[in-house]
DNA sequence: CTTTTATTTTAGGCAAAGCTAAAAATTATT
DNA sequence: AATAATTTTTAGCTTTGCCTAAAATAAAAG
């Protein structure tokens, strides 16, 4: 196991967040790490090298193998990273991700896997979102958008979307969380905004929240 | 608060160590920090245009307040990320200090904050040594070595210095942790070795293990 | 099937951080 | 005080990673 800097490192989870293992294009990847083209140019160069991407000039950038494991295993320390910060330093969740952003680059096998056991072998992050595990399964990811089900159906909230600051603001103010229950008393047919309601009374909820806020039948 | 480099960060940390608030030479600070000279001479200019050091060439680099000011929250991260390994996730404390050497350049205040209050705001770090509190004070360095004790005295351990894996393993296999209490039975005038009695018995301890274990009178 | 537009790569620069080898300054020794 | 030894600095090179501007290629429009 080789030892990899840090922008190879989110070179690497860019290119596994926006095509898996499909291929990329330049400009999506320059995108995506705030960079300019021929910087991107230039780094999946030295990436191809170690054999952690395969470049087709003109065509695209593709993870191998070895690139996928690598993402996965960035990812899994992002995700165990914002677990810790919010079940035991009480982050909320929308503060936890730049801070993962550093925490992911530290570079121990061993403190992954007692981070791992210290937050109780968690499958899900604080969104919802599955951490891989250590052989690199991923756990499934869970829900669909509330605007998905019908009215009368009972669910429960388990991810959420990161669509900004501002949509978690607006998360916190109405007192939604993961692991809410609520029951579906409507949906508009004006404007695709959705009626919940729980014991405490009931809410609505416009089409733009509903998309980010995905949940199971309970 | 401007945010600096890792590498900036471990000359500053590097110039503490040596020379506190005194100017250190360039030869020393190039041990330290395991570059050559010349590259050493580069960095602390640098350093210079940042206002963290004074650089007299030829003479030495000296720590400015900003930069004392920055070593010591660098510091208190170190020994607190330290404690949270040992204390939270069951490190040795042998293993501790590459991991800090990692996680002391994480750059947030508020995780600071939260990490000394989830770990019960600690004065020392599990070597025992001092953690710089948030405004720069620092909690006393505590005890002296075994050997300056006299015969007879009730000594509890209280610090160990980081005299390399071989010390910490040796400390493990006789079971020496911070804490531990002792009676001192006797010093050797043949070779300042001192035996060490407590209610499960008694043994003997090297001068140089001696000098590397802390105690205070109890 | 050209021509225009958009994307990507090349070429040339710059800063951080390291290196080696040579020059300069300081310190130690006759 | 002069010379020898040590330390420090300069000069010149390398790699990573980013930039701008220009050239090359691919995709879209006519
Ligand atoms: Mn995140
Ligand atoms: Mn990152
Ligand atoms: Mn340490
Ligand atoms: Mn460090």
């Amino acid at each position: 196991m080789k030892t990899h800097t840090e922008s190879e490192e989110n070179y690497i989870k860019a290119l596994y967040h926006l095509g898996g293992d499909q291929p990329v294009s330049n400009g999506d990847l320059a995108q995506r790490i705030g960079a300019k083209g021929s910087s991107v140019t230039q780094a999946v160069k030295r990436l191809g090298q170690k054999d952690l991407v395969n470049v087709v000039p003109y065509k695209g950038v593709q993870l191998t193998q070895q690139g996928i494991r690598l993402a996965k295993s960035i990812l899994r320390k992002h995700r165990l990273w914002e677990t810790f910060l919010v079940d035991k330093l009480g982050f909320g969740w929308d503060e936890v991700h730049p801070l993962a952003e550093q925490l992911e680059h530290i570079q121990s096998e061993e403190l992954v896997d007692r981070l791992f056991k210290f937050l109780g072998s968690p499958k899900h992050d604080p969104h919802g979102d599955p951490i891989p595990e250590r052989d690199g399964q991923m756990p499934p990811v869970l829900g669909q958008p509330i605007g998905a089900f019908t009215t009368g159906a009972e669910i429960r909230i388990v991810r959420v979307e990161d669509a900004g600051t501002e949509f978690f603001d607006q998360l916190e103010t109405m007192n939604i969380n993961l692991g809410n229950t609520y029951e579906i008393r409507a949906i508009s047919a004006f404007d695709s905004s959705v009626e919940l309601g729980s014991s405490t009374g009931s809410f609505w909820l416009s089409q733009s929240m509903c998309a980010n806020i995905y949940a199971i039948q309970s």
